[in-house]
DNA sequence: CAAATATATCGACTTTTCCCGATATACCAA
DNA sequence: TTGGTATATCGGGAAAAGTCGATATATTTG
């Protein structure tokens, strides 16, 4: 999912037609492509976002995620020099 | 555990006493440390190397593990680069 | 407000990971 | 070769993670 966001308009074209990628990608589309439950699919999201690798932005009934860039640079970062 | 390894001197000072850190740090020390059992952290071991992070160099009835660092950069490589 | 849609949360079940004790293997010393 | 020490492997029980269906919440539309 990580990596499908990294590139919203070539994994999630379908979205387009709805909404642009400004705020990311909403759940229902992430979820159609990984082929899991909306409850597994949520959930997931919900992990990933605590642990600040994506970004949440409710509008309307939908609820998109995009990449925070910045945490994968940090990861990086803690890898090279802590670890 | 990869932590440690990255100052044996410091972390297992014991084993200056009868080996140097050429090879690394033997599994008794490593486990003492740890404080989990001989088999619990002979098997973590093991994973590590096979993943690649870690080598060993058996000498006599020792197996001496120590860090592999270019595992490492690439893994933060690797996270800056495609995830 | 009621129905429809999108997402979030909950409880349960399954799968995987963690960690142990017991045992096997390898090496050394006497 | 026998006993001692160091490490590896095996089998199983406990803990954690993954996944689901059912249900709750939030939002939009009529």
């Amino acid at each position: 999912m990580l990596e499908w966001l990294k590139e919203p308009e070539i994994n999630f074209p379908d979205q387009l037609q709805h909404a642009g990628f400004e705020h990311g990608v909403c759940v229902g589309q992430i979820q159609a492509k990984a082929g899991l439950t909306q409850s597994t699919v949520s959930e997931y999201l919900s992990i990933l976002q605590r642990a600040g690798f994506i970004e949440s932005k409710r509008v309307g009934q939908w609820t998109y995620y995009k990449r925070n860039e910045g945490a994968f640079e940090a990861l990086s970062n803690l890898i090279q020099s802590n670890l």
